[in-house]
DNA sequence: CGGCCGCTTGAACGTTTTCAAACTCCGTGG
DNA sequence: CCACGGAGTTTGAAAACGTTCAAGCGGCCG
């Protein structure tokens, strides 16, 4: 526990890379780092609460962090994922609400932490910043819209695929064509808003159809281009 | 038809009372206005289609506008309405993305357009207005969210009751309790997320069970408060 | 008056959920 | 080192839910 006890070095704790921050002045970006606080995340960790106020936005450097809604009876809604370069929080800050949703972290994590009112100012100031932001929050927007008419309207292997397809596009396969994020089955099935039932028999089933393969919570997909006319695009 | 071939008058075109146009100096105010143009709408016409690009965005100032997306064969998913007081475009534009829904006139309507490059300008000049525009942004993102984890959790029997509800505190009840927008059973099908046979059925039960009243199109709520429940909220 | 569109109902069907039980893997403590 | 316990996974069978298809009705517009 040497790394959770210590803080991150500086490379670890760079903005640099964030889009978000690149037309910040000089002035503005030192001020960023004068504000912000970097620490280790140990998986498990929870960032905020459904329902809380945010104190502050985080950053990704590196790890994964869970992002969900409660609903019906304690039944989690994965809204999102975020990694390196994602930015999270701040929606709940520019629209003065609570949070709308839970944090927790998938795979340990080192993190920027900066309080809202930098966040505040920086909008207000900073109109290139502002534009990057608003733009950031209307392609999510355009998401969530999508999102809605898929799982109000595809089956649940549709959506399964679908979901797939996106773990792909973020996370990326590794050398083996093995997806580069582990869920369990209750969280895949908490993405695609079914029963982990149903998701444990739909892989096997893609398995059976050549689609993919499986070994615990690796998951190598080997036919993309069938996967993806099973989503229906 | 005379009013269709006219122009509306000013104070039919007056933004005045639009929430997001507050922030704004007399100079930019009247630069708005002079870059606006005031239109009649009849039923049935079409804004902007699902993949276009968008030239600029609208403010309603009377009528109805539906927003929604075109799924699986051709199935409509309603997002969301527009009346007096909205605005509705602006995400596709700020986004730099093709819009992501189509919008049809539902009840005739007064609307104002406004060019794009006007909202952009607006939003780098003025650091309140863009604030605004970033709080609508960032409300709506967390009714996204929210409305994703109704439609993957509920039945659809909560989906319909909870539908009911958000017509009612968005578009009120006349004298007689009625519900002052007028769908058609495939529409509300198509909020909810469901087939138009299961919303008939469903309104019948609802109907059999004294928390509301149908008259054709007109739906009188009766019991709120078990409406509420069944929604569970 | 005819035709079309929207509404309604019934019945069959298919999908998905739920419940129950058993199994695997893994880490902990005896 | 092995037993134990727990969490996650898997499978089967039954039940619930919602969709689809088919048919008939009713009202409105041309």
């Amino acid at each position: 526990m040497k790394r959770s006890a210590s803080i991150p070095s500086p490379e670890e704790c760079s903005l640099d890379f964030h889009p978000i921050f690149i037309h910040l002045t000089e002035e503005e970006m030192e001020w960023v780092n004068y504000e912000k606080t970097c620490n280790y995340h140990k998986r498990g960790e929870h960032l905020y609460h459904e329902g809380g106020r945010m104190a502050g936005f985080y950053c990704v450097n590196t790890g994964i962090v869970k992002i969900y809604k409660t609903g019906i009876d304690g039944k989690e809604q994965i809204i999102a994922f975020a990694k390196k370069g994602d930015i999270l929080g701040y929606r709940s800050i520019l629209s003065s609400e609570s949070a709308c949703t839970t944090a927790k972290i998938l795979e340990d994590a080192i993190l920027c932490f900066l309080p809202a009112h930098l966040l505040i100012d920086l909008v207000k100031k900073n109109s290139d910043f502002s534009f990057e932001i608003m733009k950031m929050a209307c392609q999510e927007l355009g998401e969530a819209n999508a999102y809605i008419t898929d799982i109000a309207q595809k089956t649940v292997r549709e959506r399964l695929a679908e979901v797939l397809i996106m773990l792909k596009n973020k996370f990326e396969l590794d050398e083996n064509k093995v997806l580069q994020i582990s869920l369990t089955r209750e969280e895949l099935a908490n993405i695609v808003g079914t029963a982990t039932e149903s998701v444990i028999r739909l892989l096997s089933e893609f398995k059976a159809d050549g689609l993919l393969d499986l070994n615990g919570r690796k998951i190598k997909i080997l036919d993309l281009s069938k996967l993806t006319k099973l989503a229906s695009f």
